[in-house]
DNA sequence: TATCGTCTCGCATTTATAGA
DNA sequence: TCTATAAATGCGAGACGATA
């Protein structure tokens, strides 16, 4: 357990740069430089390492103790442990990546990227590297000049082609064996990479529960043009936080019931 | 390495809950 | 214990695709 926290904090680390500059706050007057973190998350997590930091110093100076008290131990044993010296602790075998060498179907290709595969077939192969990057750059200034008729007409051709890859993407990663996806965003994120997601067919996702009932209701019963999803989600979570478990029951009601539903519908398998 | 169009992902925020 | 996911939305970043 510990190893997999230890793992996953750089991970998130990695993933997420300290620091960024908010679409939102870039739109208004002001820009400013937003921490990603909420405060309280933040203070929680240095309260927490603190903590941590303290306790690993107690165990240090423990540590010290007892490898003291070993070492005594040691001037009396030393002519026996010769065995045991000579014996190489197993050299743990790293974990096999159960995501490598998967081949992830693409997005099939987009008008240009078409446009540019019947440029290229209509040329003899480039030979070098500069020839090539010479073509690219013919072929953007092609592409520019084509009508924008034409275009469309390539547009349109692509469709299908692009249809046919994102349906075949969606399937082959909800087809992935569990923790295979899980496996594979971890070595993405180690990579700078995003994470890949698949969407959930409407009749498998989960229910929504008494909190998002109570915004959906709140988004149709208020004025809300000009609020952010984000004002938005601050002041129905006030809300919710002040209602009374009277006033909170027709939602949490609701979302039982659709628990309920989902549950009967996905029935859990039982475990050996 | 180059080109450009398309589109996914992440982010902001909230709570509850399932799963790793 | 931590993370992802349900919902909303709109923007920016960057991955992807096609080719030698």
């Amino acid at each position: 357990m510990l190893s997999v926290l230890r793992l996953r904090l750089p991970l998130r680390a990695a993933a997420r740069p300290l620091f960024q500059i908010h679409p939102i706050q870039t739109r208004g007057l002001l820009t400013s430089v937003v921490v990603r973190e909420p405060a309280k998350k933040v203070e929680a997590k240095a309260t927490k390492a603190k903590t941590a930091t303290k306790a690993k110093a107690k165990t240090t100076t423990k540590a010290k103790a007892t490898t003291k008290t070993k070492a005594k131990a040691t001037t009396k044993a030393k002519a026996k442990p010769k065995k045991a010296a000579e014996k190489k602790p197993k050299k743990k075998e790293a974990p096999k990546d159960i995501s490598r060498g998967l081949k992830i179907p693409g997005q099939g290709p987009t008008p240009f990227t078409h446009f540019f595969k019947q440029y290229c077939a209509a040329l003899p192969k480039a030979t070098d590297p500069t020839e090539f990057v010479q073509r690219a750059k013919d072929a953007g200034a092609a592409w520019r000049d084509l009508p924008q008729a034409e275009k469309e007409r390539i547009a349109q051709d692509v469709l299908p082609l692009r249809a046919a890859a994102r349906e075949a993407r969606e399937e082959f990663l909800r087809g992935l064996e569990p923790g295979v996806l899980f496996a594979l965003n971890k070595r993405r994120v180690l990579k700078g990479k995003t994470r890949l997601h698949y969407t959930t067919p409407e009749a498998d996702r989960r229910p929504t529960n008494s909190f998002v009932r109570f915004t959906l209701n709140y988004r149709a019963t208020n004025d809300v043009s000009g609020k952010t999803p984000v004002e938005i989600a601050k002041t129905t979570g006030e809300l919710w936080r002040g209602m009374s478990e009277a006033e909170k029951a027709p939602f949490v009601a609701a979302a039982q019931a659709a628990r309920a539903e989902y549950d009967a519908a996905h029935p859990k398998e039982e475990s050996a």
